[in-house]
DNA sequence: GAAGCGCTTTACACTCTGTAAACTAAGCTA
DNA sequence: TAGCTTAGTTTACAGAGTGTAAAGCGCTTC
């Protein structure tokens, strides 16, 4: 039972996390600056969050939750056609990852170092790899999948073909266009995976 | 003009730290913990290397030398053809990538905090990149591109599938051979930026 | 034998995470 | 109105980590 101030405090910290940790990092942001930064204490954050690991986990489920993330998966499930579906993920993928990436960025990061972490990363992945794995079972279903190739090596390409890393190299590094990098993916998945028509 | 001797500590010292970030990445293993496994002081580390973060790059360069990655990479610019060059680099890729990825994923993580580790990481995916530039610019040069697609565009394409994450996701995390892996970056990148024969 | 080198020992300054205790101010409830 | 709970503050402490400094010790080399 939070009342209102708690959450416009947690909000503020959250805000504050994320911007700096954008620039700086996870292990380059400490708990006071991010307690400075959002006008409270170092006490505070640890009142609210436990730790700076539980910080974290807090800032990746609000940024789900803002980027609206599980209503489009539930979306493109929801699909009768398989190749419907593959586009509607791919839709989702593109339209959510600009906001997920910096945060997805940091958490892939920090696995290496933080239980929590690691366990925040291998939860999201795994999860995107089972919507794939439904995408390209229907697919399959459909008769649309290539010769020779299988549900799970599908799964497995097309799941790392739309990962963060992906996103990061062309559209962050490189400067494509989100929409130019929605039609990459289509079309390598096309051309890698399924049957031509 | 270092003796022997200190380049047997050196050696020691890097190789603690492989060992040791390996398992718990850059930020979660102390200088302490390094030197006291390296049966050294935290002393010498810092004579030796100057900071964690010259620690790090020691281990980078020692790991490409070790790889021969310099060696693949011309080998694969003095192929004649421009298919041949292409699949001499991705053997050079698969090749390499099981040994550089252990510290190629320390160092993608620490980028985000430590301004050695981001120089480190954007050489050399920027040598990768020009590397892959120049094999699409024969590939073009041979007619061999598929119609719409840019030297620029195909080497942003191969360049981010021969990502070292590409190979986590797949070869680490989902258990692909190393062979299977090779072969499957042949398959996609003849699929999607090639033209069929 | 003197100088230089590799390494050790000890010590210090600073930053960061995490914990603890006591206090204030506000709102809710009996 | 009195009392309890909640959010947040202040201050303090323990432990670990990075980086710097200075003095000393043993071995090789000239």
């Amino acid at each position: 039972m939070s009342t209102i101030k708690s959450e416009q405090t947690r909000d503020r910290v959250l805000d504050a996390a994320n911007a700096l940790m954008l620039d700086r990092g996870y292990h380059g942001v400490g708990m006071a600056a991010v307690a400075s930064a959002a006008g409270v204490t170092r006490q505070t954050l640890y009142d609210q969050f436990g730790s700076k690991a539980g910080l974290l986990r807090a800032m990746v489920t609000r940024s789900e939750e803002v980027a609206g993330l599980p209503r489009l998966l539930e979306r493109a499930r929801t699909e009768t056609d398989g190749l419907a579906m593959l586009r509607a993920m791919l839709d989702a993928v593109a339209a959510v990852e600009p906001q997920l990436y910096p945060i997805s960025r940091l958490v892939h990061a920090a696995r290496l170092e933080d239980p929590v972490a690691a366990e925040l990363w291998a939860w999201r992945m795994g999860s995107r790899l089972a919507g794939m794995r439904g995408v390209m079972a229907r697919l399959a279903a459909d008769g649309l999948l290539a010769p020779g190739v299988s549900v799970g090596e599908a799964a497995d390409v097309a799941w790392a073909l739309t990962s963060p890393q992906q996103y990061e190299f062309l559209v962050i590094t490189q400067g494509w266009d989100v929409q130019l990098y929605r039609a990459h993916l289509e079309r390598t998945i096309t051309a890698r995976l399924l049957r031509v028509a």
